[in-house]
DNA sequence: ATGAAAGCGCTAACAT
DNA sequence: ATGTTAGCGCTTTCAT
């Protein structure tokens, strides 16, 4: 499409403009008052102008401008939902959870990824002030940004999911990390399994410190010390995993077990077991984190503490909803349950040999 | 179906006091036109107000606010990415790549999930526009919306991304689906094949078509007419990939391998392999389709045909933000190349017993 | 180079 | 019950 300058006006370079609450008003004969009225609701319209009106607005195929509309209204129904890792299916089933509720309320959700990158979750938190958000749930970094300090002292609605944040008194959802970790290990420990391994995540995350303590406290139930030598730290991804189950798998006295603290760093760590050619569960048996869509295809399938992700992202949206509509109401903190998961890779139920216990 | 106009009100009728122009006017002792000035980085402002400008601001911790200047300037940053379905890996990996180009090009990124469901596309279509969004990456459902065909015609910068959008003629990344499918297949011939099942994802989407034509042009080429019998569709889910292994293991003569042509159907299908006991490769071997963080977690680590899924995220946005800048530049197709993956589940490489083809 | 003033499209006070 | 009008906070002519 070739444009040229003429002095002969074009038939239609003009794209449509889009129809304004004054062209609807015009079309409809009344003021553009009436037309907001009828729009947004509100009651003491004629039923012959609120017919007239959205006639007009139909046959115009008018949208309000929502822009225009926040600015006036200084507000706006977006929430933002702040998350470390979008390729992390964890993370994405809480976004699916917070979704649809929020969706259902009439809200748009506007994600933030800042990829475990503090500085990116920075410049996303000054943005997002900008943007003048209504609410926001998040799972903050390991050293959560101050900017959110900043945001909850301008009592912006907001509420954590999953990750304690530090020092921040904001409504907040978990699940019950220590619990589910110290079943798991207690499993382990009752099939026979002394050296038992734990790869866990930062310890400056609240999840894998409260893993960690799981782990210990099975130990201790059963009067028996926690092998410090056997936990290991990665950074909850699947490199981390893969390289720390390498060492364990590398140690004189391997563990006969181990138990790993995220969904991606058991991949990781079936990755390293499989490359070494170890059998699960005879050379090692293996308890993940989280149950994961992949978790019953693996071979042998996965025990796993499994936690509601989906539910977590719920919880925290009805959190937030009660909190928009009532800012002052009391601080909550819910916790989910977890439970414990067993399939075959954990030696209780291998498939291929249905022996009897 | 009736469609209402929201009406909705906004979630925060009394934000905090927040800073604008004028008190950064009036702080620094300019006009507020010079304020803007400086903060959009116009030229021409002596350098001397410009301090002044900017050390108000700085004092005033403040941020200009983007819904009235996004009023004012009759636009926004903001790129809409709409997605089937946010749970899937494959889409999210797409939105990693969108997300980094985008971020980087200063645009922040509205993340649109309908779920497969196309009254919900429907719907978030209906947002977005009035949300006056700036552009918008999309992978359509298998109806497109005819909202699609609106904003296209109200000239709305859009590009697709994997899914060919039905009767659209705008900018498109998708990739080799054609030629990932018939290597796929090629390989399990070469390996002495016949029988080989395909599970498919519904034809109305252009990759499960570009799929299937893949596999049945290897056929072709080999001089066999492709079974027909053995192609099964489902719906690109992990229910629909276990129950259509489950109906390709219980067939009277059942194939010896299958090609799984998405990710999600691959581990409902290694679940249902798994369930019947039967070993990967040699009683069934097993071709996915997309490398997945869990494909080498598996035992036998899967043989997939990769593409390249973040990279058509990078090359969407890339696509957009030309487009952007120059609305009536030439519309392009770009496709990304697939490749074959070949592991163990395909029965040439099994690490426990590596008998020679 | 800077300021005054006019809106962007909408809703809410205030009139009538 | 409806219309008139005044902004929301910002950018951008248009003057000077």
């Amino acid at each position: 499409v070739k444009k040229s300058i003429t002095n002969s006006k074009p038939a239609r370079l003009t794209p449509p403009a889009v129809p304004t609450v004054k062209e609807v008003a015009g079309l409809a004969g009344v003021s553009t008052a009436t037309v907001s009225r009828v729009l947004t609701g509100a009651a003491g319209v004629r039923e012959e102008l609120v017919r007239r009106v959205r006639a007009a607005a139909q046959k115009l195929n008018y949208r309000p401008n929502s822009v225009a509309r926040n600015l006036r209204v200084r507000g706006t129904r977006t929430i933002a939902l702040v998350i470390p890792d979008i390729e992390n299916p964890f993370f994405t089933s809480i976004v699916g959870g917070a979704e649809h509720v929020l969706q259902a309320a009439n809200y748009t959700l506007l994600l933030a990824n800042f990829n475990e990158d503090s500085e990116r979750e920075d410049l996303l938190l000054d943005t997002l002030r900008a943007e003048g958000i209504a609410g926001m749930i998040f799972a903050p970094s390991a050293n959560p940004s101050r900017l959110y300090q900043e945001l909850w002292k301008a009592k912006l609605p907001m509420v954590a999911v999953s990750r304690l944040p530090d020092g921040l008194s904001v409504d907040l959802v978990t699940v019950e990390n220590r619990e589910g970790s110290r079943d798991a290990v207690r499993h382990l420990l009752a099939l026979g399994h002394k050296r038992i391994g734990l790869i866990n995540g930062p310890a400056s995350l609240s999840t894998a410190r409260e893993r960690q303590a799981g782990f210990e406290q099975a130990f201790s139930e059963a009067g028996l010390t926690p092998p410090k030598d056997l936990v290991l730290r990665a950074d909850f991804r699947q490199g981390g995993g893969y390289r720390a189950m390498k060492t364990l798998i590398g140690m004189p006295k391997r563990p006969t077990a181990v138990f790993v603290a995220s969904n991606l760093m058991t991949l990781g760590a079936l990755q390293a077991i499989h490359e070494h050619e170890l059998d699960i569960p005879s050379a090692i048996a293996v308890v993940g984190f989280d149950d994961m869509p992949w978790a019953t295809s693996l071979r042998p399938p996965l025990t796993v503490v499994a936690q509601p992700a989906r539910e977590l992202g719920v919880t925290a949206a009805k959190l937030l909803l009660d909190r928009l509509q009532e800012p002052a109401r009391a601080r909550r903190h819910i916790i989910l349950g977890t439970s414990l998961v067993v399939r075959a890779s954990s030696g209780s139920l291998s498939p291929s040999r249905a022996s009897s216990g």
